[in-house]
DNA sequence: CTGGGGACGGGGCCC
DNA sequence: AGGGCCCCGTCCCCA
């Protein structure tokens, strides 16, 4: 289940807060995060310089079945590189390598199911930490929301949701907010123009990391997202999906 | 209609 | 424990 169907959604005029009604105290961002206005050259972060790829990665069939990004998209944990037909995030082969290390039991068991809602987790420790946050809560004290029906069994927890509803980041420039200070810095880059993650193929530069790892994928002949029916792969599984109910494949 | 870009949210992990 | 960062995923808009 995509973690964001557990995210309240605003949609079209409702999507943007009105920030005026938000009754908790508004913090706006440090100035450093303003530190970059004064730098309209668009720098290139480690994380996503130009060498951090292979120069010139020739995405082909043969070379990339279905994972085309460079393995060394992120210096950090690298970017999937398996040839499984469903999207396996980075985040999923980190914590199998970290299970092959510190779960040995995980191998056979492969998941490791919550008995009170039944969502899986590919390490034990995943499923610790949703238990603490969700459905342990259940049975012990939890923190609810005054904003709307979520419960967390930890303060901190709470204090990370209630961000999303008080937004306390505030742009200087626009007045539009924020949960998160990086959200903020993220936005403030449409105010400045500072776009830091370029792509290694074309010249096009993008302010948000996860749009270039997208782009990315249009510089593949063989996408990350494939229709199991006609095999025609896609950049995006929203268009992958798109694909799926227009009626494409008849079996489906 | 399709594909791509912009923007943003939450979970997971690390420090 | 809390904050920061990264990643995945989604929605909206536009060409």
């Amino acid at each position: 289940m995509p973690r964001s169907f557990l995210v309240k959604k605003h949609f079209n005029s409702a999507k943007k807060p009105n920030y005026s009604e938000l009754d908790s105290p508004t913090v706006f961002i440090s100035p450093y995060l303003y530190k970059s206005f004064s730098v309209p050259a668009i720098p290139q972060p480690e994380v996503l310089s130009s060498v951090a790829y292979n120069p010139i990665t020739v995405w082909t069939t043969s070379s990339l079945p279905l994972s085309p990004l460079p393995s060394d998209l992120s210096p950090v944990s690298g970017y999937p590189s398996s040839g499984s037909a469903s999207p396996v995030s980075d985040g999923d082969e980190r914590l199998h390598a970290k299970l092959s290390e510190t779960e040995p039991h995980a191998a056979e068991a492969e998941k490791f199911q919550c008995a009170l809602c039944n969502k899986s987790y590919s390490t034990y420790s995943g499923l610790l930490k949703h238990k603490q946050l969700h459905c342990d809560a259940q049975a012990r004290k939890s923190f609810s929301c005054k904003y709307c029906e979520k419960e967390y069994v930890s303060l901190g927890a709470l204090k990370m949701h209630i961000r999303t509803h008080t937004l306390p980041c505030v742009c200087k420039i626009c007045g539009k907010a924020f949960s998160r200070p990086w959200l903020l810095q993220g936005h403030i880059r449409t105010h400045t123009g500072e776009k830091p993650f370029s792509c290694p193929h074309c010249s096009r530069a993008f302010a948000d990391r996860s749009n270039l790892r997208a782009h990315l994928q249009t510089h593949s002949d063989v996408k990350k997202y494939q229709c199991k029916n006609c095999s025609k792969t896609f950049s995006r599984m929203s268009l992958l999906h798109k694909h799926e109910e227009s009626g494409c494949c008849v079996a489906h």
